[in-house]
DNA sequence: ACGCAGTGGGAAACCCTTTGCCTTCGCAGA
DNA sequence: TCTGCGAAGGCAAAGGGTTTCCCACTGCGT
């Protein structure tokens, strides 16, 4: 016989058992388990014994209904945690784990009613804050009515400026991927990016156009090619960015998808990557990165700091530090096969 | 000003307050509330009403801690949420969610202690029950110690055949690619996998032998390919496969990973797919199966009606009715460019 | 007018833990 | 012997909601 007899329904022990095996009242055993009081060390140590042999543990929702505090937050996701969304949850999970708060995770689907409906189902559960993680870094609406608990927003930032958010700054990555290709001697540099009605799309073209002409550079091809973040539309870009501008030698891409694309027509089309013509991508989504030929040098958004710094400054308005605007997190340049220096002139 | 003061410290009311407004006492004003007891229909009005004007939500807290139920259930992930925990994780959320249920979320990294951290802390929040979710597909020890709630495991099955686990049926989906690579007239199919160590890759290469065996066909190649999950593999064991059998018309692939390196491998090499070589993919990643040239005829794994059948077992177990053994949930077919009729012997 | 049935709603216990206050006891000093 | 003090630990309330039990009152029948 097993000495942990499994799926058993033993009713857990409370307090009150573990004084009655101790012989002492509830409350001094809880005095004796917490450190409190005065209390001779031999019974302080009965009842940890008495504790220990009934493993008890103390009932979280007790000392939440006195405490008032549930040591728990509510993570509300826009949309259905995806590629980008994950990491941010990862990330808070990890911070507010460490601080011993757990998190109700809560799934909207982008959709507003189911928003209310979690949102109430988290402040009557006393949550003591809420994360709201975008999907995209489009900015959003704030939570609706009036909230009790302190709100931070991750990845997309809420509309409200006195609301406090976490993104991931899309102008220092951008900068770290102009810098790169610029130090590499790249002169002729497109910029692929996706749908225009995207946030991400529109400010990273926005920042790479300043970045360039910091550089004294300008767009190959003389504008910003917009379509879907698909391989697809990469492919089809190379073609497009090729006939009107032949002399380009790198591609920036709004995201790793587009790189990919771009890599692929880059080689079939016979230009030697990044010989001839180098590629960044965006995200550093390692599944297309690493498995693009080559390996894609691209900026890496660090979502998992942007959930762990969400965390932080949630836990900080929980301590009734509340933080306002919009606080970006710097990103990372992973540099793989996809740049390096051009080659001579031919 | 805005109806809505969002930020408000309001402190929440309470069915005290709600009943001293209303004029009765909290037992009644419970009542009227949650209709039970007999109440004067008029009283009963009048309470929803004061309960309605201070914006009355009762304190799951308080309920939790008399009813001894806390309509939470804690989800653990033995490994980062990654691209099979997650829609196990979403079906799961989904299919409680709509019973009122929350989701305390806990990533245990792999590592055995943090594991048995969030395993206390889950207990000590009283949650009603615990879905294990897995990474992979191999089966897992089960959950140390004796847990006073029920459990089950998703999508990799727990080792004790008295637990309830809930898994993708492998015999099923790979019945799927193999009737429909034999119905369109392929006689020569190799299959490439990833790693002998993964209980993924085994099984289906088992149930692949013995689905064949069905048609009276053979693994083109005589042998199953074992290697990485990998595009890289996938290129690299079309030339393997190729060299030993040339005459093999159909590749079946363990995941989509795989089977996009070998609809590359075979592009580039001047076969032509589906008409020389049909290609079909495993798990259903749209980023893979849908970017692919052309687009991969593939596997469903249908994981987000496992999180969802999990959490319905679940719920069973917690009111009463527990389920045991290994529950298989059907896969599906999702057929695209990459299969199709065979081409005239040239 | 009295009794009875039935209705409406109040009082209090309960869930479990924490904590401030109070009691009790022992011992030392006067 | 009595006072005083410190130490040890008991007592009870609080936190918010639910539920059982019971009481009071109304209205009807006789």
């Amino acid at each position: 016989m097993p000495t942990a007899e499994r799926g058993s329904t033993a009713p857990r022990a409370t307090l009150t058992d573990v004084a009655a095996l101790a012989g002492v009242t509830p409350g001094t055993a809880s005095k004796a388990i917490n450190g409190r009081g005065r209390l001779r060390p031999e019974t302080r140590e009965r009842v940890r014994a008495a504790a220990e042999q009934l493993n008890f543990q103390p009932s979280a929702i007790a000392q939440s209904l006195l405490s008032g505090r549930s040591w728990t937050v509510g993570l509300i996701t826009t949309d259905s945690i995806g590629r980008f969304g994950m990491p941010v949850l990862l990330g808070a999970e990890d911070a507010l784990g460490a601080g011993e708060i757990s998190v109700l995770l809560c799934d909207t689907r982008g959709d507003a009613i189911r928003e209310r409906h979690h949102l109430r189902a988290l402040t009557a559960r006393g949550v003591d804050g809420i994360i709201v993680a975008g999907r995209r870094t489009d900015p959003r609406p704030p939570l609706p009515g009036p909230i009790s608990v302190p709100v931070v927003y991750a990845l997309g930032p809420s509309t409200d400026p006195e609301d406090s958010s976490v993104v991931s700054d899309d102008a220092h990555g951008v900068r770290l991927a102009v810098q790169h290709l610029a130090d590499s001697g790249r002169t002729r540099i497109a910029h692929v990016t996706g749908p225009e009605h995207h946030a991400a799309a529109t400010a990273r073209a926005a920042h790479t156009r300043s970045e360039l002409a910091e550089f004294g550079l300008q767009l190959a091809a003389g504008r910003v090619h917009h379509g879907e973040w698909s391989e697809s539309w990469g492919r089809q870009a190379t073609d497009i960015v090729l006939r009107a501008d032949p002399d380009c030698d790198a591609f920036f891409c709004g995201n790793d998808q587009i790189a990919r694309g771009v890599a692929d027509a880059l080689r079939e089309s016979g230009h030697l990557v990044p010989q001839d013509i180098a590629v960044v991508g965006y995200d550093n989504w390692d599944v297309m990165a690493l498995a693009s030929r080559p390996p894609l040098t691209t900026v890496d958004t660090n979502l998992l700091e942007v959930g762990r710094v969400a965390a932080l400054r949630l836990m900080d308005a929980i301590d009734g530090n509340p933080h306002h605007g919009v606080e970006p997190v710097p990103c990372r340049l992973v540099i793989r096969d996809s740049t390096g220096p051009r080659a001579p002139v031919r």
